[in-house]
DNA sequence: AATATATAGATTGTGCACAATCTAATATTC
DNA sequence: GAATATTAGATTGTGCACAATCTATATATT
């Protein structure tokens, strides 16, 4: 009975042991690829006096007005579409305000949410900037197959995050 | 001639396009996989009084003490295993200090360096945290061998990414 | 030994990221 | 139609993340 217990506590300890392990973490690998494609974006974007976060903004906006040249963007929208907040939101989109990048207005028909419209500026940029992600991909040097497929699997694993919620909190 | 002017400039326009949709952006799963991932472990990491980074380390400096249980943890060895660097860990290892989960102090061989030690306290914490990744594991309810392989992708790429420099900067 | 160079952390300043809370505006319910 | 609930953003406070710079110590050079 002893050795049972033994056995058990061994195996327990040992599964505990691998389960903590750092190197066992997919989180850890995730966020350090994360932080060093940030660190590779930035003296790129450091050209164009963007952020990446505020690239990631443009990003959306263009794409938008690529679709619809008229549209009309909400906070709420570019949340959504960015998996960031508001505490995030304002004032990131006022510093690219503050540089000239996009106009911020309050919507007539809800005087409770507020229309980001890009200037002129941050239009004509678009071009530019283009040559960011084109060097993205010369740098890391990746098969571009390889990078899609990574893409595809890591497209899943966000459905899957954003759709899990824990039961016990 | 103006013909293939023009369908060079459309070709480059569509590419251009293409380059800079959200959609098309593996950088951007990759930021919001990590976040959803940091998201869903506040919970439970609040329950042990731990923030993301902070659990980390003690996943790092756990691992070691299963080789090697005298090991003098210096702040430079965390931070390469981490990928981060003083700027960040200085006020991190302080407020972990703070709370009682680890020593600083200096080396007497070299007067520059800080060794990190875990207290007995962080040191009898490991099998109630353990209880982290295994939630982790249930809530995300995603294949054990599809996140084996996911993982092994991951490490590849940020094998890429470490070892990527640019050269126009 | 005196000087130069390199290294380990700490500090400062900017910019996310997000929980919690607040305010004002809109919708809903009774 | 007044009371209630919901919603869109803003605000506050904590904690990374990192570039740039600084300090103290250690090492290398001459």
């Amino acid at each position: 009975m002893l050795g049972v217990i033994n056995v058990d506590a061994t195996a327990s300890t040992v599964e505990c042991d691998e389960l903590l392990k750092l190197d066992n973490q997919l989180c850890f690998v995730l966020a350090a690829a994360s932080r060093a494609m940030t660190r590779l974006y930035r003296p790129l974007l450091d050209k164009h006096g963007l952020t990446y976060p505020q690239y990631l903004v443009l990003l959306a906006m263009w794409q938008w007005l690529l679709e619809e040249p008229d549209k009309m963007v909400l906070v709420k929208e570019l949340g959504e579409r960015l998996f960031l907040d508001s505490g995030t939101l304002t004032p990131l989109l006022k510093r690219m305000e503050r540089n000239g990048l996009i106009t911020r207005s309050r919507s007539v028909d809800d005087e409770r949410s507020i229309i980001i419209r890009l200037t002129s500026k941050a239009i004509a940029m678009k071009v530019g900037v283009a040559e960011v992600p084109r060097a993205m991909l010369c740098s890391t040097a990746i098969p571009l197959n390889e990078l899609g497929s990574l893409k595809s699997r890591m497209d899943e694993l966000l459905q899957h995050l954003q759709g899990s919620r824990l039961d016990n909190s």
